[in-house]
DNA sequence: AATTGGTGTATGGTATGCCAGGAACCAGGG
DNA sequence: CCCTGGTTCCTGGCATACCATACACCAATT
């Protein structure tokens, strides 16, 4: 069959030379497993541009935000380090996130449509089946995907945006956990309360239940994570 | 009397011109009242490093940190314009102000001295016998400083540093809000009750008044402020 | 041997010039 | 009068060359 129309596809990626080169390098730094000990932690410009086929200035720009946003630091005449985040840092962000989270899931008390609170179900599903998932507990993409839907469902982008960035970090960790079969069944339980409490519009009980929820994990982190 | 020990003064300002730049920016911005409708929001690279005497590259790297922060839209070809925020996006910060800080009181009822408590009463009073910061009401200096000494007490960096961001986009509605005097009053109220719950560590207490107190700002400002 | 001073090198910072896309304007044809 | 095509200019993106400093290494001096 002949075409009848012109399939006309984009010439460039339409994406600037600095938004594309920091796409590759936070893929680059996300693939990494910075906590291992043997990892290489420090980048050159030039190196870096070479590899890349483009010159230092986009790089630099793209470098510069992914320094804006805490994933490398540089110093001016010593090097470009990936940053590992102290043990401290990572808690702070647990945190954060369960302050956003616990705010997102009070406003989705009453916001969200019973239908999307419905959906909930299927995280939960997806999580409880997969073993693999369930090995990486609360770090798994399943279970992360679970929180970043509540969030999403709080109707505040802003919310969104900056849980985003945590989680970034938080999944970082995921290599330097152990022993979380246990923990994940009583995340599931508490997962299942979450969603309960927020089909039921229960504002206070869905912003504790979330809010307890991931400081649990904060504790256990605290306890059991190995960083440094 | 003669000098015992040379003063030994930095030579240059320690900073790079990129650093010097972006602060330099920052506060011009800062002190536009961008949402005058005669503000002049267009900026040019070019004019803008002849009037800062520095060259494009640390111009530019200032005013990309700038677009990542917010507060400045680049775009290609166009030009780079003074991002004025929509109330919809006022309105989120304070939501998620309101879910810091909320996070924070609950954290400075675990881990905040008495002594560090009992200083908070030092910017309540500062705001109550002002009355030009009565005026300007919740966004009044005083007033900002309360909630940052709160913020301070929670002990989370992370929480300090993202508050921080929010207050100043926050602020610059000041001037967009109108009569204010009633909820002064209201708001010294709920300042001693804030102060009273910490001082007698109700961490539930202390977290929910913060954050009623903060989503009762939000729905003012929502009611009453006029952006765009 | 320890200290000091010089020198080279690596590396991020800065200046500058060219490029390309988009907008505004103008001229010509209908 | 309106549309069309072209020309110009404005403006940010990018490449490149050079600059300045922290560090390492080596030589000279004590």
């Amino acid at each position: 069959m002949a075409e009848l129309q012109l399939k006309i596809v984009p010439i460039n990626e339409g994406l600037s030379l600095k938004a594309r080169t920091y796409e590759a390098l936070k893929a680059a730094i996300t693939n990494l497993n910075i906590y291992d000990p043997g990892a290489e932690l420090k980048l050159d410009e030039r190196d870096l541009s070479e590899r890349f086929g483009v010159s230092r200035t986009p790089l630099r720009e793209a470098l510069a935000q992914l320094e804006s946003e805490g994933l490398v630091r540089i110093v001016a005449r010593r090097g470009i380090y990936i940053v590992r985040k102290t043990k401290s840092e990572i808690l702070d962000m647990i945190t954060v996130w369960a302050a956003l989270e616990s705010m997102a899931a009070r406003l989705a008390t009453k916001h969200a449509e019973d239908e999307e609170l419905n959906r909930l179900h299927e995280h939960i599903d997806a999580f409880s089946t997969d073993a693999v998932a369930q090995n990486m507990g609360e770090y798994s993409d399943a279970n992360i995907q679970f929180h970043q839907s509540i969030i999403g469902l709080g109707g505040c982008p802003l919310i969104s945006k900056l849980a985003e960035e945590l989680f970034f970090h938080v999944r970082a960790i995921r290599n330097r956990t152990i022993g979380e079969q246990d923990r994940a069944k009583r995340s599931i339980v508490d997962h299942r309360e979450i969603v309960a409490a927020l089909k039921a519009r229960d504002t206070e009980g869905a912003e504790r239940l979330v809010r307890e929820h991931t400081l649990r994990l904060r504790e256990h982190v605290e306890k059991f994570v190995d960083i440094e």
